[in-house]
DNA sequence: CATCAAAAAATTTGATCATATTGTGGAGCT
DNA sequence: AGCTCCACAATATGATCAAATTTTTTGATG
């Protein structure tokens, strides 16, 4: 073992854990552009992590499918084609809409008020172009949101499906920068705090197309 | 390296990849109940592999939702609740039908030919009763059919489910028989022949909904 | 100057071993 | 008998090393 001087160890959770939450996070926030490559010895000097972990934690972005595995033995993150891009599309809003909907049933006025504060700090990083700022709280208001659904099987495939055009929101927001980005964030609030979950899963709806529209627009010009 | 004597070495796939597969059959046609533990040195055995690939073949199938990782380092099947269940009834309909309208434009005659084929052996499986050929050529049948829609992000997530529920598929027919199986096969095969997609997306709502309700019936018994 | 072959470097893959953690069974105590 | 505590067994985790494979570099030849 290398030995660990590490004082303030948290040795609850295991290495390959915690490298796989980083680079899950370089991927899904675009840190790690889409067409380039992912080395696992790389990583572990990135990371500063041993070769197992990293190993592990590769296999299980590829299964996730935010990772690809090129025949030989070579790994990155993959681009998005205009018919990925329409798959994505479809997907989410089949799944999304249904996870507000159960959510709105779900949800307590605490619950309501997290989230807006979520948005208010999204605004903010929006107001001053802070683009990672931007896409971490982003993610962090829907990934917030469709976990008060209850719902595990239905939150981790759109988990899944944010892993997948993630990486392209970057690319987006590198193009249009932030200044022209909008949401329907609060239309979406408003609904669930009035119980009206049909009206906030159009809101919903809504958001995932017009966010998908600027992947799309963006993909396409290339 | 373990001496590998085995002179009909197909050496192209890595092991951890056909671990992986084993497994992954292991989990998806129900030879591992649900609930039933998952260790590591017990795969290296019955699979006659190193450690090292099992460990990233189990990481890969947690990932996809088809293992559990209970807190305490241990590793299982899971088993469905009725929530679950619900979900993935949601999941499925959302999105197998729009795989056969995809499939449907894409499908070629020879294609049609070939689903008919594998139709024909899951019939005769049923007849016999056996329960193991009935689970692998459905799965393979369906998995067919979706991959002629192109739509290779869709047709993960549909493989994800299956996955998810397969398990609970052999439960099933273990408390039912085979006897009493009926589904839409025909209908969709026949609907995608005249180029009915809208018709053979239904018949295929009607597969899964027929399918998923057994499910649901055997669970909520437990 | 381009092309192809061989050597060298880098990287993945899988086995093995040391360590840590968890679960279990039994001894001893009240 | 019931309970606690400790020792032992089983298992997971992560580092390290050897082998294999792939990519890159180098050099020679037309």
């Amino acid at each position: 073992m290398k030995d660990d001087v590490n004082l303030t160890n948290e040795s609850k959770i295991p290495a390959h854990e915690t490298v796989y939450r980083k680079l899950r996070d370089l991927v899904l926030f675009g840190e790690i552009a889409p067409g380039q490559a992912v080395t696992i010895q790389g990583l572990t000097d990135q990371l500063d992590a041993g070769v197992t972990p990293v190993r592990e934690a590769i296999r299980r972005l590829i299964a996730e499918g935010a990772l690809d595995f090129m025949g030989n033995r070579r790994v990155c993150v993959p681009y998005l084609s205009v018919q990925n891009v329409n798959e994505l599309i479809f997907a989410r809003q089949a799944i999304e809409p249904q996870l507000i909907l159960l959510a709105t049933q779900q949800a307590t006025s605490e619950d309501l008020d997290h989230l807006c504060q979520i948005d208010t700090e999204l605004d903010q990083a929006i107001k001053i172009g802070d683009v990672t700022a931007y896409l971490r709280r982003n993610y962090r208001f829907h990934k917030s949101l469709y976990e008060l659904s209850k719902a595990p099987i239905l939150v981790s495939i759109a988990d899944g499906l944010w892993l997948r055009f993630g990486p392209s929101l970057r690319v987006v927001c590198g193009r249009l920068g932030t200044l022209n980005l909008t949401d329907q964030h609060k239309e979406t609030l408003s609904a669930m705090r009035a119980g009206d979950a049909e009206k906030a899963a159009r809101a919903i709806r809504e958001d995932v197309i017009q966010g998908m529209e600027q992947v799309r627009h963006v993909m396409t010009q290339t």
